[in-house]
DNA sequence: TCGATTCGTCGAATCGATTCGATTCAACGT
DNA sequence: ACGTTGAATCGAATCGATTCGACGAATCGA
């Protein structure tokens, strides 16, 4: 492969001319330049990545801790990995996949060989491990995830409680009068996961703000459990006419329970879903808020970006940057009304 | 951060004794490797990966080429993504994912700035236009998927003709006598995706060796187009008792339609699917031929790290590793038997 | 015409780890 | 007593790109 040497040679310059040609940090002739320019061309040259970073002290590569804990399906983790692999590169960077079951030792590792400039952590819990581990290391990073009980990390998350807000709102206006709503499940709200919390104040928040009947229910991450809590639920008189559902990992599971029951949807049961992906869906069209990935994902490379010029020392005075998502209805997709008119 | 002088410095030795102690390729006294050892536990040392890089000429870094072509769904990319990531650092290896839109492109940065020392390549079609630049740039990669029209390149796939076959023996052999299977889309089938073409080959495989009424209709990329066809193919008299389906992304909407036929699943209709993860399945219980993610990806790093050493010198005489991974049903289901007895 | 300034380019040091001779020192044989 | 062998360790070169100080030539003003 080809040098900066062999382009010095081949343009009969110096190989520290034609770093500055390639950088532009120097001003170099027309003509010079031309022939270096020319030389890399022919030669299809590209500086190589392990001598720059060696003297430069950055790779411009960002690792991405991937959660390996079960729970959110790991679709959803492959989106984001690929969203935010995108971002990068449009700052320039790259991305390592960081799948350590142990996630403190992959991050150790990370940060003590140097692969990587700062970190991105998804599916961060409250009280994570990683986290202790990355501020010891002083390794920059940014959390895909609220976290009120770290201070002094950015983070990027979705509003999640205005997200359950404006669905539940939502179905409100379209004309819905009993509605539940289908939380987070039991384990993620015993493990204060900020979505699960979050999405529990939403709907508070939209009960004292809506004349519409609502029942909130949590989830559970056992399939016959979550049947059981949605056959009491439903079988309320009179029925709900609506369903929100924040849980989206058992959605498949979900309809088919609904469809054991007799129920049509959307004709007997509306059904929205709060955050989720094109992908849950398989086709179908519901009524949802979109977790918009995309958007995140760029955030979250901007704040990790961000995050490696600061040291500690300026951390101090400064509280780092947060970011909340604000939730947006899917395009296309509108919440019917009741089959029975309630008003 | 702490170099390799560090630790010599505090060990009283030479950076090239820290070195021959940490490699092991000579031979050190016990004292000596003591004091070296201590230091660098003391100091937390780890060595730079890009200055070790440099003087190798290996990164121990591996490529993940993702698909970006719409079709198959993001979340089987990602659960690959990670299970190859596992097996890679089972290796000693790292990945980086490559997700340029313009996957030669990506390709030529990677192999360019020498950012990894091979190459994996998710999703191939046949005569994939990153396959001739690998080969040009002379870069070392395996595929997942397998490719009549490339050898010269190490492959690992699914033996999509013997999955498709062992589900329709499986599913005759459970007592049905009319049974349709659905295949992959027309568009994966126009361009030749080698599990197509395959499955296809599979299903005439099992029509030659049963006595049961095998209809075979390839799906649909289009929703509605693929409700078309479902309920064509439902409505005739015999109504066919199974459906054994390989194109597994629109398996939500395709439940949905057959509910909406009135049929329950299995009572009415079995469902046999080929080729699924677990993710697609959403806590339910159906039948099917396991697509074993783990087993690939071990088996496509190897192949990838393999072709590292072997220059494409001595590629010339001998050909390139295959691996056909051979199907098994998902443990703890089982097809069941059509309602009404046929024989 | 001579010193000062500017412009364009070069040479050498540097980043951190690896690796190949070279060197030191002890033990040994004659 | 002296050369020989071998074990243990050191020193220096190397990988490839970046960057700072220096240097030669051209340009300017006086």
């Amino acid at each position: 492969m080809a040098t900066i040497k062999d382009v010095a040679e081949r343009a009969g310059v110096a190989p520290s001319t034609v770093s500055y040609v390639l950088s532009g940090s120097r001003k170099i002739s027309d003509e010079t330049r031309r022939a270096v320019r020319a030389a890399v061309e022919e030669l299809g040259y590209h500086p190589r990545a392990s001598a720059r970073s060696l003297r430069s002290a950055r790779t411009r590569v960002l690792a991405l801790a991937v959660p390996r804990v079960s729970g959110k399906s790991r679709g959803a983790d492959g989106t984001f990995a690929i969203d935010i692999s995108d971002a990068a590169r449009g700052h320039g960077h790259d991305e390592v996949l960081i799948t350590d079951l142990d996630g403190v030792a992959g991050m150790r590792r990370v940060a003590g060989s140097g692969m990587a400039d700062a970190a991105v952590l998804m599916a961060v819990e409250e009280e994570d491990p990683r986290i202790a581990a990355l501020r010891e290391l002083e390794f920059p990073a940014a959390l895909l995830a609220g976290s009120e009980s770290d201070p002094g990390m950015p983070w990027v998350d979705l509003d999640w409680e205005a997200a359950v807000a404006l669905a539940l709102r939502e179905t409100a206006a379209a004309g819905h009068r009993r509605i539940v709503f289908l939380s987070s499940a039991d384990h993620e709200i015993d493990s204060r996961r900020g979505y699960a919390l979050h999405g529990l104040r939403g709907a508070r928040l939209a009960a004292a703000e809506t004349t519409a009947e609502l029942r909130t229910v949590p989830s559970s991450g056992d399939p016959e459990e979550l049947g059981r809590r949605l056959r009491e639920v439903l079988s309320v008189r009179p029925a709900p006419t609506a369903l929100v559902v924040q849980h989206l990992i058992l959605l498949p599971h979900l309809l088919d329970e609904i469809t054991a029951l007799g129920l049509r949807v959307p004709e007997d049961l509306a059904l929205v879903l709060v955050g989720s992906i094109p992908d849950d869906l398989g086709g179908r069209r519901l009524p949802r808020i979109e977790l918009p990935v995309a958007e995140m994902s760029a955030a979250v490379v901007r704040l990790a970006i961000g995050a490696i010029g600061a040291d500690t020392s300026d951390t101090a005075g400064e509280h780092p940057p947060h970011r909340l998502i604000s939730p947006r209805m899917a395009t296309g997709c509108v919440i019917g009304p009741p089959s029975e008119p309630s008003s």
